[in-house]
DNA sequence: CGCTCGATATTCT
DNA sequence: GAATATCGAGCGA
């Protein structure tokens, strides 16, 4: 039921960025009048917090870009960043929390990966959304799609929670940061081969980056 | 394999 | 002006 998806997401964002290790990302896509998925599962995700959280988005509080950090959980924020890239988050935070999203950062592929191929024009699967930008340009993610409810498994862009979470899951500092680089808030199923490349030295030396 | 660096739009100071 | 929740090319070992 929708009402049950809904109180996933509305959960510590730590919580809920754990558990979403393992669970279906899905793209749908119109082409040539055939709907085809896309997607697969995810592998690596991180948390980001409100006023506890001096990396986050939300941190100095709402404004128009971050605004779906502060709405309605399971709705997609977006951002372009570095001129280049889009990021992909899903709303999420405890119910007496202000704000809070999980930054999904990289996917196994197992739907569409010819189309997804194309996207990325690259032809190694490992580096099909092994990352944050890899995996919004596999996906054909950007703006149009900021605030879309990713409860609905209606929707263009949504998560199908009906999967398991992975059996064993790391906690590990987060990455590409500056700033509150204490908290151990990115969530990987270390048994992967489809994590972003700063996760493997990560997870050696298991200290944060910069 | 690992490291450095340029690209480049939006937000923040 | 400076920083940024990134990526891939180019280089050296």
């Amino acid at each position: 039921v929708n009402s049950d998806r809904n109180s996933f997401y509305l959960r510590r964002t730590e919580t809920v960025a754990r558990e979403l290790v393992g669970k279906k990302l899905i793209r749908v896509i119109n082409v040539d009048k055939r709907i085809i998925r896309l997607g697969g599962r995810i592998v690596e995700t991180e948390a980001y917090g409100y006023s506890d959280d001096a990396s986050s988005h939300a941190y100095k509080g709402r404004r128009k870009r971050n605004e779906m950090m502060f709405g309605d959980v399971g709705r997609a924020y977006i951002y372009f960043i570095y001129g280049n890239h889009y990021c992909l988050n899903v709303s999420a935070r405890a119910k007496d929390a202000s704000a809070g999203a999980v930054l999904l950062r990289a996917i196994e592929p197992s739907e569409g990966i010819d189309i997804m191929t194309k996207y990325r024009n690259v032809n190694d699967p490992f580096s099909l959304a092994s990352g944050p930008g890899k995996l919004t340009k596999a996906l054909n993610i950007d703006l149009r799609l900021n605030g879309i409810d990713m409860t609905n498994y209606d929707s263009e862009l949504h998560i199908e929670l009906d999967t398991e979470s992975a059996s064993y899951i790391e906690a590990t500092y987060r990455i590409g940061i500056t700033k509150a680089l204490d908290k151990k808030w990115r969530f990987i199923d270390p048994s992967s081969r489809y994590l972003s490349w700063t996760n493997r030295s990560l997870r050696y030396n298991d200290k944060p980056v910069k």
